[in-house]
DNA sequence: GCGTCTCGGATTGTATACGTTCCGGATTTC
DNA sequence: GAAATCCGGAACGTATACAATCCGAGACGC
């Protein structure tokens, strides 16, 4: 992709992400275009992109609004992630216990670290960048690539409809995503598939409740 | 997306699924735009609507290529598709039992009629072509939207995989499906769920063996 | 007054033109 | 002889122009 289509998928995806474009506006080629400081061009590509992932929809000859966040699919979307995330950590383990994830322990440890830093410091933006963050080093690491294409649009969804409410990174998730890294490093990819996949559910459990609390 | 666009997406989308296009294969806009009788711009709309989907890989300012047929992440998206399928089957389930379904039932009983009687005529095609149909129809009917597109998404790189091997619908899978639709229809969401996790999994499981055959 | 039909503006869809980037081969140099 | 460099062709990326389609306002008829 050239780097004016790049540069408007990205973004398009945050504005919606965040919540700058509310569900159903209305999104005509022209305008994201002037928006954006570019021609119509790469802005097709970026609302087809973003309409593929479930964001836009969009009606031949007649344009793209913005989709309605998926609240009522978020049980679905947790119980897709639960699995597929645990698959990615338990590969993870097995890359390292096969000696073949070079450099991956320590990637995540420095995640975590920087995570951990980011609570002491209270700068939530900052942990839930590197909340994703970690879930996709997770993800690249384990080398599943199907996984990884589906837990990206997953995951994205369910960021989607957080972020009507109040992300916040808690301690606990920190801690759980250490003792993730240590079953990774120890290798042992039972442990780490069942570590992630409770710290999923926790995820989900504690996400309920702030819905339930607006 | 427009006509053209469309018919050159379903139509390329076609030819990598069942390898007319083999994996490696490198394609330039300008030929697919000759071969599929349009200019370059839908078949741009098409390029990237399949590598969005993983079919193809695209490297910026170097044309595409075919991708790689997931053989590895088989195990991976069955382990997603059972969780995924269970789901969508559940929702049906309370959807008919919330009596918010109407015709539901008919449609899928339809589909599992057809695929005994493609099977008492031997047409394999036909039958594989009414199974994907069966498992459109019950993601549909969930109407579970994150689901669908997942799944979706999933099924076709598993297809992809089976297309390289002879796709045979046997007869245990349309009891199976016959199966699911009483629980549906009886509007039980537990039998239905676990019904669909069933029968993916010995899905999986016979297709492993006609893997390791080959 | 209400429904329907038609027409005009607006927006998407497609084609073409041109600029930009990348890859491969030939040349040059060490 | 091998490696690095440079150059030419080919393909992608973006912009612009034009055609096809759709939606809504207004007029007309009932």
């Amino acid at each position: 992709m050239g780097a004016a289509a790049e540069r408007v998928t990205e973004a398009l995806r945050q504005d919606v992400l965040t919540g700058v474009l509310a569900p159903g506006s209305r999104l005509t080629e022209a305008a994201l275009a002037e928006r954006y400081g570019t021609s119509r061009v790469p802005v097709r590509e970026a609302v087809r992109a973003l309409a593929a992932d479930g964001f836009l929809e969009l009606r031949p000859n007649a344009g793209a609004t913005v989709a309605a966040v998926p609240v009522d699919d978020l049980a679905d979307l947790y119980a897709v992630r639960r699995v597929a995330e645990g698959i990615t950590a338990s590969r993870c383990a097995q890359r390292v216990a096969a000696g073949r994830a070079e450099g991956l322990v320590a990637e995540l440890s420095g995640i975590v670290d920087a995570g951990f830093e980011a609570l002491a410091q209270d700068r939530p933006a900052e942990g839930a960048r590197l909340n994703a963050e970690f879930h996709a080093a997770v993800a690249r690491g384990s080398q599943a690539q199907s996984m990884t294409m589906v837990l990206r649009r997953v995951s994205e969804r369910i960021q989607w409809a957080y972020s009507t409410t109040v992300a916040q990174q808690g301690k606990r998730a920190w801690t759980e995503h250490r003792q993730i890294v240590v079953a990774i490093a120890a290798g042992n990819e039972v442990r780490a598939g069942q570590a992630m996949e409770r710290h999923i559910e926790r995820s989900r459990a504690s996400f309920h409740t702030g819905v339930r609390e607006r």
